[in-house]
DNA sequence: ACACTGAATTAGGTTAGACTAAAATATTAT
DNA sequence: ATAATATTTTAGTCTAACCTAATTCAGTGT
């Protein structure tokens, strides 16, 4: 049935799947700074050409009340009406992360997929009621925080283990989980969220040597696995 | 990201949500015997357009392999492949249904409305889960029966109340889910599945007085409700 | 056999969201 | 300051799925 589409998101503008693909992207790439977003990091980021993205980008920002404010040839960023629908879609996917690892058994690598799926298309009743099975839980499985209801999230200050400074000990705080072959390996390493892990030696490559605690051996990584294990000081 | 929308599905043929609805419908319009199904009733029951309608068999009957067989003028039925894809659904939407009132405590009138809209975008692994954590149901809260896996599910005898005869009993199999309203009443009534009821009495605008076991006074329903709510012979 | 009626199809149009190729604008390097 | 390069936008297509208006077809009744 399809007269009238997904009537039951909570925000005001209905809006699509790929709507809601770029808002996100759009959030995630503007950071804490809220800075403007490209055209290119937006294709980049969806998998689409530029031309598409800017097409896109003209739409959107000729609707009124707008998602997002678009600035030709320099950039997008968030209205507030855009925001809101992207941290509602940012709890969804959290939400739904914690939901088939904790209910469904999903496994750390398989979580990411399915959400990203979902999280489109639940209502907010489905939305809460989740919450409320796992007692509203603050962080997903890969360490991200779920942002309450209603409330814009916030950004953590994590740094990519990749540019932390050497022999200097720092807390994972979270993996990225767009990369279920990297997550494997990060957990055959045993480098889950809250691990304490100083950088040993770093080679011309880019490559790292890692010292858990408690472990004799050092582990090695490279460059792009250690692009996506995030990291603060260890307090 | 939208470049291969649905990925997951199981079956082969990668199927839209557009397509998925009408497969669904021609399964539940052909019934049992698989009856050629027309481009009105079709239309009737996805609330769009006949031209719409023909338009869109004439696309999903000249694809190789083939979902569906048309003739233009009589009706379509399904192809083996449709049919997988249309039970495949009916399974999601049953599980679906009993997992949220089971699990995520939905009421009996709300299922419907999520299941419908979810059953198109879940895994396979998805399904397994949920079917794996109820112990593999075999009833969903209406009272229709969950399919297997990968099988062709069975339409049961059952026959609307509305046109069951007078004065003999009858057990409710199962009650449609397609009305919110109807579900509130008929569980207001307590005509749930596995009821024993007795038409005591019809009037002439078709309205019923229905008896139950172990009470004493009789339900009165109108002759809506009584389609909605699906019988066959107490054994 | 033929006209009538209802069902189905054809013809042509719309919108959303992608694409390629070409043009325009910005940025960087000399 | 200007040329070279990279980014972005414009112009024009395409597909999926819907729409309305007009036409054709099939079945029924005389």
């Amino acid at each position: 049935m399809l007269v009238s589409p997904n009537p039951q998101k909570t925000s005001v503008h209905a809006t699509s799947e790929s709507v809601d693909d770029y808002l996100k992207a759009i959030l995630e790439l503007g950071g804490s700074e809220e800075a403007l977003v490209t055209t290119n990091a937006l294709a980049e980021r969806l998998g689409i050409r530029t031309p598409s993205v800017t097409g896109m980008l003209q739409k959107l920002s000729s609707e009124r009340p707008t998602l997002v404010h678009y600035e030709k040839h320099r950039g997008v960023r968030l209205a507030p009406a855009g925001k809101r629908r992207a941290w509602e879609l940012v709890r969804h996917h959290r939400l739904l992360e914690r939901f088939l690892h904790d209910v469904l058994k999903y496994s750390w690598d398989e979580v990411h997929e399915e959400a990203e799926r979902l999280e489109h298309f639940i209502s907010e009743r489905f939305e809460d009621r989740v919450a409320a099975i796992l007692g509203d839980p603050e962080i997903d499985p890969h360490g991200h925080v779920i942002p309450h209801k209603y409330a814009q999230g916030m950004f953590r200050n994590e740094v990519e283990l990749a540019r932390w400074p050497l022999r200097t000990p720092a807390t994972i705080t979270s993996v990225s989980d767009r990369n279920a072959a990297s997550l494997r390996e990060i957990e055959r390493l045993g480098l889950k969220p809250g691990v304490t892990v100083t950088i040993e030696d770093v080679n011309s490559s880019g490559s790292l040597c890692v010292r858990l605690p408690g472990q004799m051996d050092v582990v090695r990584m490279n460059k792009n696995l250690a692009g996506s294990i995030f990291v603060t000081a260890t307090p």
